[in-house]
DNA sequence: GTTAGCATGTAAGGAGTTACATGATTTT
DNA sequence: AAAATCATGTAACTCCTTACATGCTAAC
């Protein structure tokens, strides 16, 4: 089952996917992407390519080795690893509408059916929509005893979620108008959505 | 210094000054608070109000304890605890722009000098500026390379991080041009007597 | 009378950060 | 020649969540 831990390991995997990489420079691309959270300490992502080696989903590339160039590892996707990765992003429960499985999720949409990606997408929204309720309902009872400050961080809240439930909606709408765009790996499937 | 872990007790003492509670009470009030993000759990704020018992920051509100009512431990803030909330809303430090800590924070200016407020609105703005820069520099190399959903991923987040800077700055002419509201609020006590 | 929500707690474990430790390479 | 940045790793620690344990009270 994907716990909330399998963060990492599905971002190196996608990531790796693109092209062999480092540790150092996945750090890079790794903060660049979830980049407006926490970064992603050395002290975590180092034990997480061990883990993920000894598993087997990933292997030092063999090869040349750059001359002149210090030393340094190069990852890559072994077979089992590539397996791992379309598993960890078909399973689409409510961990995958959190904030940083989402946006990973989200980041590697290139490399799912649009039938993943529409699940992904209307789950998110639907969970955003469900705070949303709740925390106006509680508004509407409290709002006159609050302090102005808190009253406008509540309103700033509800703004920015408002504001992403429409992007989501957007998103949702262009995935069904043309659902061109499977995934460039493999064939893509003929349109057989139902239309209403 | 502030620890990161010092959000929780901020918040706590925070809620508290506006009026005594018990810790479920806490919790709902907290989770509407920061709301957005994860879920506070009994098993971080019960240790939590334990600790800060100890501490002498609050104490068992002592008193006729509601008749018909059952058991239940309402808190209220000390002197000590007061002192302490200060002191904690003055610590101006990096930690005060993070995420949960901004918002615990902004939530009770109503408690704090406009100094402090702008130094907290300026610092958050500033960090999401620098990070803004970073990662636009970043994109501008990387643009083209990359798959339009993890591009769609980064024009969104730089979009909200800038309409949250236009937000930031908003406030902090606001503070700068009505210098009034010293500190405006004394909130209404929730209902914690017995219902008939 | 039984379900849902109120109310308080503890123990074990997970995920990640901080601080430490080391050294090569590039830039100034 | 020094400083910055590249590059890899480990150990200890922190904070928090999950799961467990318990029992009351209101509403249906």
């Amino acid at each position: 089952m994907a716990r909330r831990g399998d963060t990492i390991e599905l971002a190196v995997l996608g990531l790796l996917h693109e092209s062999p990489m480092h540790g150092y420079e996945l750090r890079k691309r790794l903060n660049l992407m979830l980049g407006w959270g926490r970064l992603l300490s050395y002290g975590s992502l180092y034990p997480a390519l061990k883990r993920m080696l000894r598993a087997q989903w990933i292997q030092e590339q063999v090869g040349p080795a750059a001359v002149g160039r210090r030393q340094r590892i190069v990852y890559q996707v072994t077979e089992l690893g590539t397996a791992e990765f379309t598993r960890l992003m078909s399973e689409v429960g409510p961990t995958a509408w959190e904030d940083d499985n989402f946006d990973i999720r989200f980041a590697f949409f290139g490399r799912t059916d649009m039938e993943i990606r529409l699940r992904v997408l209307e789950g998110r929204r639907t969970r955003l929509q469900e705070r949303l309720e709740r925390v106006q309902s509680q508004l509407a009872r409290t709002q006159r005893e609050v302090d102005r400050y808190a009253a406008e961080l509540q309103r700033h809240g509800v703004e920015s979620v408002e504001r992403e439930v429409r992007w989501l909606s957007d998103l949702i709408n262009a995935e069904r108008n043309h659902p061109d765009s499977g995934r460039p790996t493999k064939a893509i499937a003929p349109d057989v959505t139902p239309k209403p």
